[in-house]
DNA sequence: AAAGCAAACTTGTATATACAAGAAAAAATT
DNA sequence: AATTTTTTCTTGTATATACAAGTTTGCTTT
C-alpha cells in the first residue's frame, strides 16, 4: 500500500500498532510501550498518542490500566458468528449439510434493500447467495447473504457448501468482522417459508436481519435468515 | 442524584448531553451546540469537549461531520444491551413503561437453572427480579433476571422501574458487561405467556436465554426473556 | 528479612493555543 | 437573477504543558 504524505500521525500509529499486534510482535497480555515512549518514537505528543490508543481500545486490541499501561487483549474472534445448537450439544459438521439455493453471483442491490447504502457501496454492487442448512437431514435455516463487492477477486468460485462463509472470507481475503447489529423477530411461517423449512404454515420461525462491518472500509455483510427452532436453536456471542 | 465534587468535566458533559438527547431536548437529526459553544457553557476547552463528544460517538448518540457539526443520531446502546425498536424508529423513554412483577430479592439459585454455576457463584446466591415492559401501553417483553449476589450492597433498594438495570449496575456499582452469549428461539405462546403478553395462544414469541460476564469476577448476569415481536422487534449490537 | 516509605514510573484529566480543511452563509461580481 | 468569491463558522489535527492519581520499584528503616 502506498502511504500518503498527509496521513495524520495518529492514524499511522494506529495501523503500525495494529500490525504489530496482528503479527504477534506484541502478544496477548503484553504491555505496549508507554505513552511517553511512543511519543519519543513517533516524535509527537501525548494527546496524539492517546488519540491512537483510544481507537485501539474501541477496536478491542488493547485495554488501558491507570498507572500500569496498555495491555494487549484478545481480539474478539467469532464475533457475529451464529451457530446452530441442539438441546444436548452443538451440531457437528457431520450432521450439517449446506445446500446452495443460489450460487454466489454478482448483482445490483435490491431496490427494497432494508439497509441504507453509501454511495460507494451502491456503486460497487454486491455478491448474493442463498443457502439452506440441513441439520440431521432436516431443513433448518434459510439464509440470504449480500456482500459489498469490493476487492474480492474470484470470490464467486469458492465452494461454500463445505466451508463457512466467514472462514472463507477470513482465510482468502483477510476479512474480519469488527462489529455488527442484528434485529430479531419471531414470525409465523407463511406458505413459502413452510415449504422451504418443511414445517406447517403458522409455525413460529425465528427471523433475523443482520449487518456486519468488517476491517475493510465499505465492505459490509448483510444477512437475512429464517430458522426453525423447534429442534435446535441459534446461539451467538457478543 | 447526588453529584460528587470530583466528577470530571467531560463526564458531566457526557451525562448532560445524553440526558438531553434521551429526554428529547435534542431529537434525531438535530445539531448539537458547536464545540466552542459547549466550551463557553461549561467553561472549559475544546479538547475536553471533544473527549466527551467522542464518547457519545462511541455510544452511537451522535455523528460528527467535518465543517458541519455534531448531529444527533439514534443511540445504539452498549454491549449486550437489547433494545426494543419499532418499524419506523426507536422506542423512546416516554413510550416505555416497566412494570415490576417480582421486586429484586435475594434468593438461592433455582434447582433447574439452565446454566452451570461455579462454586463461588452457588455460595453467593443470587438476586432475582422479574419485569414486564410495556410499549405504548402494550405488554411486549417479559424478562426474568438473575444476578450473582457478590458485593452489591443494598442493590435491592434501587428503583428499576424508571432506570435500566444496566445503567443502575454501572452507575452505582461500576459494573460493566464484558462479553456474553445468547440462545434464541421462536416459540408458540402457551397459556401463561399469552396472558402475560396479551396475545392469543399459539402466537410466535421470541425467546432468549442470555448470560453476561462483567468486569467483576464471578459476577454474571443471566436473563431469560420472552418478547412479542408483532409490532416491535429486538435489536442488539456485537 | 520484613515492613514501611519515598521515588519513579504509568495513565487520567485539563488548559491554552495554533493552523488546516470542510461547509455554509454573506457579499461581491457578472 | 445567477454566479462567483469571500468570509465565517464548523470540526480535524497537533503541540506544549501541568497536575492528579494509580502502580510498581527500590530504598530505608525497623
Amino acid at each position: 500500500m502506498v502511504k500518503e504524505a498527509n496521513t495524520p500521525i495518529y492514524k499511522t500509529l494506529i495501523s503500525d500498532l495494529k500490525k504489530q499486534i496482528d503479527d504477534g510482535h506484541y502478544k496477548k497480555g503484553d504491555l505496549l510501550p508507554s505513552e511517553n515512549e511512543l511519543c519519543k518514537t513517533y516524535n509527537t505528543t501525548r494527546p496524539t498518542v492517546r488519540q491512537a490508543l483510544s481507537e485501539l481500545i474501541r477496536l478491542g486490541y488493547i485495554v488501558r490500566h491507570h498507572g500500569k499501561g496498555s495491555i494487549v487483549s484478545e481480539p474478539k474472534s467469532g464475533l457475529g458468528i451464529l451457530s446452530i445448537k441442539g438441546s444436548t450439544a452443538g451440531v457437528g459438521k457431520k450432521n450439517l449439510r449446506t445446500q446452495i439455493l443460489a450460487k454466489t453471483q454478482k448483482t445490483t442491490w435490491p431496490a427494497d434493500f432494508p439497509y441504507e447504502l453509501s454511495a460507494i457501496q451502491s456503486e460497487a454492487g454486491c455478491l448474493y447467495l442463498a443457502r439452506l442448512r440441513h441439520v440431521n437431514g432436516l431443513p433448518t435455516l434459510y439464509e440470504e447473504t449480500y456482500i459489498t463487492d469490493i476487492d474480492l477477486p474470484r470470490f464467486t468460485m469458492h465452494n461454500l457448501e463445505k466451508h463457512s462463509l466467514f472462514e472463507t472470507l477470513n482465510k482468502y481475503h483477510k476479512v474480519e468482522i469488527k462489529e455488527g447489529e442484528q434485529k430479531i423477530w419471531a414470525v409465523s411461517a407463511d406458505k413459502n417459508l413452510a415449504e422451504l423449512l418443511a414445517v406447517k404454515t403458522g409455525k413460529p420461525i425465528l427471523h433475523m436481519k443482520r449487518s456486519m462491518q468488517t476491517n475493510r472500509p465499505h465492505l459490509t455483510i448483510y444477512s437475512f435468515l429464517y430458522c426453525n427452532t423447534e429442534e435446535y436453536f441459534i446461539q451467538d456471542y457478543f
